[in-house]
DNA sequence: CAAATAATTTTACGCGCGTAAACAAATTCC
DNA sequence: GGAATTTGTTTACGCGCGTAAAATTATTTG
């Protein structure tokens, strides 16, 4: 136990016997020092359960060991799952995640962009709002700060980690429209380049299999996707509008509403006999799994996103080097067959 | 524009013509300076867009004008939405919100506790995981930094907000006793005290009513609440073990598993005729409204659970006297009747 | 308008640590 | 076992800012 309180490295690299510029070598790479020193430290590590001012450390290092994360909405499951395994990347990694949700809003966006330039990160990893993202801003950012974008491809930073929509859009069209009546697609609100995207590879999946595809837009821009869903959904199915009794929803929240609005409308949904829409999303998130019908969708690749998202910006950071080009990558998707469709 | 570079507050004082120490003291509170002075300063501000530097202020001040934020897992929306309204309330007061999650795991959330308390932060809010949490850890934390407890109540910290789970949990009992056959309970994983008291509070409830409690029991230690419901919920149906044909759940997440495992049994979750279960949860969680059919629950208030332990974080804080005793503040809820139950 | 009060400037120090240079000691090599 | 090499120590400075005390200036009061 703690026999003394050790207030600064200058204290405890006298407890231990050994030189301050050593213990601060410590701290900064274990292993650049001898093994016996080494272990002398580690004993008094555990003597006295010292650990050097964070603040004091970043202030002088010219590169902090922090990392900034940023994302749109914290309260997505996408994003909630895809952090989780960033944050553990990064600590197992030595660096030091801080998180920050923009919860949707420019303005927070931007603070966060702020307060995370004042911190002199490492580097970041920021999925950005998309469309109400403030260009400008995130160049300025990205100038000074290594930076890999990822879910959202916004033309700015080093690189860029996301998923394939075209593949994986294509991968669900087929599906449907090899298993009944081909879908028509219902967009998400176009709160990013990914809403453009699957729209457009619903269309060039569609007229490739030569169907006619049936897009249907909403207007509002919110991230609410649930509601979204809902009151498309009743609008749609009450005044009978949907072109298809088949409906691909471009993501699996706008889905899980769409289903809600047919379940309230007596619809029943599924491929079984005695349904009358099959509905499918995309993204398989978390909970996806747990409606009811359980939902028929396209899964992204948590995993691999977060993992290559982090392993580019540490390449990056690293080495020194800013990338040349801009290197974008795509992972595909895997169908994920349930009752929905 | 930035016409110059300006690397710190020496060079902003110069180029404003005022002296450091001035300017230290507009950043730390912007009134407190003479209003001629202060517009000087601003007017620079726009010029030049300089920001102290966060680690410097930080290390240098007493306190620091951060906040620890700990949640046991943020991809759970009632956390998220409790997270968003702390952070906007934060920053709003002049603090910089630092977000943690322990993602269900002890080690993480005693990391989480490690880092946070080597940043020195005026304060902190902490949901604790609950019955995994390293409450000796938790102790030597809230030692030295006022500590706010919510959700979960250890006896830890300076004060607890939470809500009120016999006001809640009678709530809906009274309803579904009075509208059908009265509940059996199923229980959420016991990971935290609310599990405890939830059980209390139904048991309470049904005496109360004359009515004989029907305990259901989850023995995993799981934060995935949803699987859980839909794994117990499978078990209790197929093997025709429910005590009842009303089910309470003590959380919507688990209701929502619930409902799946009854959907994948063919049994029809509602309160119309052919229905041949009614399930109910608790939370209301933001997707409560969206399962089909949409659950019937109690609402928490999310708003004032999140503005009062702010405020009375802030309240021991900007003082400076730890509270005597350890106030406790149970919020009430609301029903939520949808058309699950 | 002089005195009292408030705000600002000057000066100076300290926070806890990174880091560079010169030197000393320990380790490795032949 | 002496030279070359690695590893540590000493010494010294700087980072950007908070903050205290004393001196100065501006504002308010009677």
């Amino acid at each position: 136990m703690a026999s003394q309180r050790i207030p600064n490295m200058e204290k405890f690299a006298e407890v231990s016997g050994i030189s301050r510029p050593t213990v601060s070598k410590y701290f900064n790479d274990p292993s650049s020092v001898r093994q016996s020193t080494r272990q002398r430290i580690e004993e008094a590590l555990e003597k006295y359960d010292y650990r050097p001012n964070i603040f004091a450390i970043n202030q002088n290092r010219r590169m902090t060991k922090t990392v900034g994360i940023l994302v749109p909405y914290i309260a997505d499951p996408f994003f909630a799952e895809i952090v989780r395994r960033i944050e553990r990347k990064c600590i197992d990694a030595g660096y030091w995640p801080i998180l920050f949700s923009s919860h949707g809003q420019t303005e927070l966006e931007n603070n966060a962009l702020e307060t995370l330039h004042s911190l002199k990160p490492a580097g970041a990893l920021i999925a950005p709002l998309g469309r109400t993202s403030d260009l400008e801003r995130m160049r300025r950012f990205a100038k000074d700060v290594p930076t890999v974008l990822f879910d959202s491809n916004l033309k700015v930073g080093e690189a860029f980690v996301g998923s394939d929509n075209f593949q994986s859009i294509g991968l669900i069209v087929d599906y449907l429209s090899r298993t009944g009546e081909p879908p028509c697609f219902v967009e998400m609100p176009p709160v990013n380049p990914n809403a453009r995207k699957r729209r457009e590879a619903y269309r060039q999946a569609m007229e490739k299999l030569g169907l006619t595809p049936h897009i249907i837009s909403v207007g509002r821009h919110s991230w609410e996707f649930e509601r979204v869903g809902l009151i498309e959904g009743k609008r749609l199915i009450s005044q009978h509008k949907l072109p298809s009794s088949t409906v691909l929803c471009s993501n699996d929240r706008l889905a899980i509403g769409f289903m809600a609005a047919a379940f309230e409308q007596g619809l029943r949904v599924g491929r079984g006999t005695g349904c009358a829409l099959r509905v499918a999303g995309h993204d398989d998130h978390p909970w996806s799994r747990f409606s009811s019908p359980p939902l028929t969708t396209v899964s992204q690749d948590y995993s691999r996103i977060a993992e290559h998202s982090v392993d580019t910006l540490f390449g990056i950071v690293e080495t020194g080097e800013r990338s040349e080009g801009r290197p974008e990558t795509f992972f595909g998707g895997t169908l994920v067959m349930r009752e929905s469709a």
